[in-house]
DNA sequence: GCGTCCATGTAAATGGTTACATGATTAT
DNA sequence: ATAATCATGTAACCATTTACATGGACGC
């Protein structure tokens, strides 16, 4: 899926500028099954103005940079719509943290510690802001895949804490500063 | 993660071919973390043949092609070791797929519950898959990264089933090319 | 016969990430 | 003071994907 397909979706949405739409791949609710870094972004759009599916109009203001806001056009819709009629291509997921986890016994303990942690509390806090966003006043799609991310979420996190003990098995749990010793 | 990283991290597992190598990427035990092509694997193999990392061993088969087997060295365990030494980059997943369902409601009926139903049964055959491999035999980072594809894949599907509605709510069950015309 | 599996590789093209360039405002 | 947020963009770089090139064996 080209950057400019991922901008167009966005903006079907609601209008919004370049940096918007990043925030929305950041924050927003498939935040979780795309990314766009700026350098994509602004040349898409740049690309979707000149072939007309998009709009912009630049708005001055105070105290801050000026913005360009684009609105997708019937054009913009209707390739949208098209680039969506293909076939999707296959799911890709790479994940480094995982990787090194396989091979967890090749690693440190303290290594592996880190990893382990840091890749849980990144899920644990991502699992947490989604269940705070509510998907009721979304579509049926968007109300799906909210609920789907969050599923996921919540089966890593679940996985992940009932099988510390494999990645980790030797080391007791001795985790933080703190004293707890027989936590639970 | 580079695909000199990604080779060798397989060669840890055991010798193998370019060939071989991306049947693992493909049906091994982290092929749902990290995908490469012949593309990237040749290459590779290549450059870590250059720097040492690997030794190979031409084999000539009988009624099949010639074959390389690469075996990682002292030096390639030394370099895969560093490399896992780093912070993980943040995963990156990406789903054209669960994209189009987020749009479910741009699209006509037949192409979501097409895009739908191919999404789940891939995710079920795999599910199916890996359920059938054994990680007993591995050490516990592979048992535990298995055990972790494994919920993420039966929490994917069992999301799915549960919330097929949500996609696909309008249309009633109505699958296949018959004439039913209020099933259900 | 046709498609698939085995097996290796190169080259071009595509496309995304990273770094650079700029700069005011606001919160810590 | 310092970092972060807002805001846009370009250019070099890097890496992967795709297409091309080759070819025998085996099953349908």
């Amino acid at each position: 899926m080209d950057a400019k397909t991922l901008c167009l979706g966005v903006l079907t949405l609601g209008d919004a500028s370049g940096y918007e739409i990043k925030k929305h791949f950041e924050e927003g609710p498939f935040a979780h099954f795309h990314a766009a870094g700026f350098g994509s972004i602004y040349p898409a759009l740049n690309a979707l103005l000149r072939e007309g599916h998009v709009t912009r109009t630049e708005t001055t203001q105070t105290g801050r940079p000026d913005k360009k806001i684009y609105k997708i056009t019937e054009a913009g819709r209707k390739a949208f719509r098209h680039a969506l009629h293909k076939d999707p291509a296959p799911d890709s997921y790479r994940s480094e943290a995982i990787f090194m986890m396989f091979f967890s016994d090749l690693l440190d303990g303290d290594q592996v510690r880190h990893v382990y942690d840091e890749y849980l509390a990144k899920y644990r806090t991502r699992a947490d802001r989604m269940a705070r966003q509510d998907s009721c006043s979304c579509q049926n799609g968007q109300r799906f895949v909210h609920g789907l991310g969050l599923a996921i979420y919540r089966a890593v996190v679940s996985y992940m804490e009932q099988n510390r003990g494999l990645l980790l098995a030797p080391h007791a749990t001795q985790q933080g500063g703190g004293a707890a010793s027989v936590a639970e």
